[in-house]
DNA sequence: TTAGTTAAGGTCAGTCAAAGTCAAAGTCTA
DNA sequence: TAGACTTTGACTTTGACTGACCTTAACTAA
């Protein structure tokens, strides 16, 4: 007997299986339609089972012809190093671990120097200033969302 | 499925490029009734997609003959545009301001297009969860702290 | 001249159409 | 039965679009 979410899960999962483009396009309010259920029921499925550590990415646009895009992040053939990445961060990370699985991502060449550099700065300690329990899991954010962002795509 | 505005910024962004001037004119009334809209549509549309954020300047004249004129102001080839781009974001940056900020380096080639998706990731509001007037100044940091990172240098 | 007319473009607040947030209430399950 | 997960809906924010009213410039006729 699933439930509500679940079913939205399963339903969103097979038209993203099927969509070639890799992504789909919903409407909010339709799709709770469908489903006979508030909109903010959507927004519960995304936030629960379309994250960004299920390789996930969400992106929407509010006002009239407003729109929510879900894509997968194809994780390439075999090695899904994308979901080992998500375990070895946890929600926490420091900026020494940042730095080294941003280093190891370079050298397999998943990232180019410019890219290094980039994610590099975003996460430094000197530009995240917020208190320490919080800096952590800020930069696992940061990071988890730059890397996905570009995960199982060429370079 | 792109809305009005989307097609008009397309209309004019196309006309931009083709025009060996780097300035496009247009008359406010005649453009509205290409599309069928009220003329203040096309003040929406510049107003929103046609920013300085984005690289635009917009000038007009009004009465009889007037016109408005569009141009494409390109970041300059040295490295002070660097400056011009943090006094443009100040210490505090919503996030559209970052998205046209980063759309402009992407059409100016400063940066590539993965590297877009990556910045634009990284300061995502899903993704900087902080109260609100915090946020800003983080996504302000964060974007400062990335773009400088590449900024000297070649592509 | 200069006042009036016409032909532009500008402004702004309001409406509607989405999507987002958050916390309270309900349900399940170990 | 406590804690985790789900469901709900009131309220918020954002974006697109509209129309009434304003300002400016050129032209024209007295």
């Amino acid at each position: 007997m699933p439930n509500i979410s679940d079913l939205i899960e399963a339903y969103l999962k097979k038209m993203l299986e099927q969509s070639p483009k890799g992504y789909i396009e919903i409407q909010r309010n339709e799709l709770a339609g469908e489903f006979n259920c508030v909109p903010s029921q959507i927004n519960y499925v995304l936030s629960t089972r379309f994250t960004v550590n299920h390789g996930f990415v969400i992106e929407s646009r509010r006002g009239g012809g407003g729109y929510v895009r879900i894509s997968k992040v194809p994780l390439e053939s075999g090695c899904d190093w994308l979901e080992e990445l998500y375990r070895l961060m946890g929600n926490s990370v420091t900026q020494s671990v940042a730095t080294g699985i941003l280093q190891r991502l370079l050298s397999e060449e998943k990232i180019t120097k410019r890219e290094f550099k980039i994610m590099k700065a975003a996460v430094d300690r000197s530009v995240l200033k917020i208190e320490l329990p919080w800096r952590d899991k800020l930069r696992a954010q940061i990071l988890k969302a730059m890397i996905t962002a570009v995960a199982g795509e060429k370079k």
